[in-house]
DNA sequence: CACCCTGGGTCTGATTGACAGACCCAGTAG
DNA sequence: CTACTGGGTCTGTCAATCAGACCCAGGGTG
């Protein structure tokens, strides 16, 4: 289906097929609002506390409260109360869920293409590691067999079990 | 840095850093506006044309424009006219160019992670597929010595080479 | 030639989202 | 008791999005 060739004579498959259970869709309805994924860069890099990601990412507070309330909602996050150590009042820090660990390829992968596309001269100012070895890690597409896919041309998009005729 | 572990005691290192050149948020300020990576989805899918795309997205038709043509302008998309076969009026697609095929891994993950969390029963309406194998593909993060990484707690952010320290 | 149709937009008034700044309330410490 | 701080919430203003209508240019047809 997708190839950047002359189909345009052709009415493209994917018309035929409705976009009301996409999961690309789904996935966006939760973090596609202005800033979220920006909230999720802060928590990631370990910046937890309301004062402190309002600070660093820049987003106003209402925004902010609202974003993490979304976050909270949909289990991405979790809000957990702590005592300083050296004493106080009870405080709020953000902490990720597993399901919203298992965004990492999401931010990884626009992390790398803002990288490669948007970086200072400098480089990048954050970069990820592997824990174990040291090397930098990065998003990248791998088939079920085991292939690395290093070239975009070689995926296709097909229809998947999900897929359901659009009434027309 | 990012454990999930104990450390809401001591500040987090992020917060010394400054955002300002963050590949993260200068791939949202492209990617972040409302309905752009839907746009995009349909692109990769091979619907190219402004009312076919529309009428699948279901986006309002000057918000489809104005991304359109800020996809175009960041050199994500191009317009390319061409003439249909039948005969008739020249008419115009949009073609990822090859930046925007780079966005292939952000779109997969997106995808891998909306399929997991919210897929109906039936599962996800598109897949994609690896044209050498026919195996579908995903995204994934793996490390420059070439490690698979699975388990995202074995990856940690840490300052990269445009680090700069915030003013403060 | 005139007329009609279609494709890729643009415009307009109404509604919703984001902003800066101010304000609020609860939990501590002194 | 007062003062301070943290995590918000509120308010008037501005920006973004919506549905529906409208526009204009490039064709084809009679």
């Amino acid at each position: 289906m997708v190839t950047d060739g002359p189909e345009h004579t052709e009415r493209p498959a994917a018309l035929a097929f409705s976009t009301e259970n996409c999961q690309v869709a789904a996935a966006m309805r939760v973090l596609g609002e202005r800033g979220t994924i920006v909230v999720l860069r802060e928590v990631f890099n370990g910046v937890r506390r309301f004062d402190d990601i309002q600070q660093h990412s820049g987003l106003a507070r209402q925004v902010l409260s609202d974003r993490l309330a979304r976050l909270v909602e949909h289990a991405i996050l979790r809000r957990v109360p702590y005592r300083p150590e050296g004493g106080g009042r009870a405080r709020l820090e953000y902490r990720l869920t597993a399901k919203g660990l298992e965004l990492y390829p999401v931010l990884a992968a626009v992390a790398d293409w803002g990288a490669r596309h948007y970086a200072s001269p400098d480089g990048p100012p954050v970069e990820l590691a592997h824990r174990g070895c040291g090397a930098p890690v990065h998003a990248a597409l791998v088939c079920e067999a085991g292939h690395a896919v290093e070239d975009p041309r070689e995926v296709a998009p097909r229809p998947g079990p999900g897929a359901r005729r659009r009434a027309s």
